[in-house]
DNA sequence: TTCATGCTTGACGTTTACGTAAAGAGCCTT
DNA sequence: AAGGCTCTTTACGTAAACGTCAAGCATGAA
């Protein structure tokens, strides 16, 4: 029934390989105070409850929350009084954050539809035989540009 | 018919006004071999070619390409030989940029996904009356992970 | 001549999430 | 006792694109 492999306390490199992080990651969280598992003497040892903890620190990280808003998440929770109040702060938190991404998605699309507009010009000039060399000449928006004017 | 504001020959401050950029940047930009404006003494004069050359390097900027591809880019026109060799290379290096912006997009999405469901989990804690106590036990899978086993 | 501006070249600082040694401690085996 | 392995702390390094002084020329106006 017990799992040997990977039971109760945990050593700092089991759980590392567990959730495919390096051991210096792990200590970084600790520095950072994101989590905090005992010691017995100097050797840190995860409890289930710290497994639990790192877990939620790799969702916020999925959705792309920074350590330290991660820490602010789960240090209200530590203070685990008025349960409505955290979850308003979390959700606030976590609205933010996917205000943000929505937004990095419209750039995205934008960068897209500029890339795709680059990769068209390219595409023709690349395409059409040299018997079209007039409409490279006339289509041309960067020559263009560039060439409008050439002082100097 | 000639503006009097912004001619020819451009100082680095109207510039970097004109594009909405800090002269540093644009010193920057010349560091890392971007681009090279000619000199009068010490300072730096920029041509309507410069200019031209700015617009391009924001475009680069604008679909994520780092300074140093965009510099790439910018050499291989600088050699000006067979353009279909240039033209082909920029194409294979706009055409790597959108995958990568389409994979971002992919996180962004699962990330925004990930969001709802920690948004819903949240939402109805806060809106579920307090007779519902039962379902939020039961639902918690958090804390059903958590406080499976309270070893330690 | 003296100022105010605007330009120049260094050169270190910033941010984030770790990577990468370096040097030592603790524990188990041979 | 000597390895060998895993753990520890300390601390500088990294990447990208500039930000932010600092200190000094240069030029046109007053």
């Amino acid at each position: 029934m017990a799992d040997k492999a990977t039971q109760a306390p945990f050593t700092i490199s089991q759980l590392a390989a567990e959730f495919g992080l390096t051991t210096r990651a792990l200590r970084h969280y600790e520095d950072q105070g994101l989590i905090a598992p005992q010691r017995r003497g100097r050797a840190r040892l995860y409890s289930s409850r710290d497994r639990a903890r790192l877990a939620l620190i790799l969702r916020g990280k999925r959705v792309g929350l920074a350590l330290s808003e991660i820490k602010e998440i789960l240090d209200l929770y530590a203070l685990g009084d008025g349960q409505h109040a955290q979850m308003r702060a979390t959700r606030a938190v976590l609205l933010e954050r996917a205000a943000a991404l929505r937004a990095q998605r419209v750039d995205i699309d934008l960068a897209l539809a500029e890339l795709a507009q680059g990769l068209e010009w390219i595409e023709q000039r690349l395409t059409v035989p040299v018997l079209a060399l007039v409409d490279v000449a006339i289509a041309s928006a960067y020559d263009a540009e560039a060439r409008r004017r050439l002082d100097e």
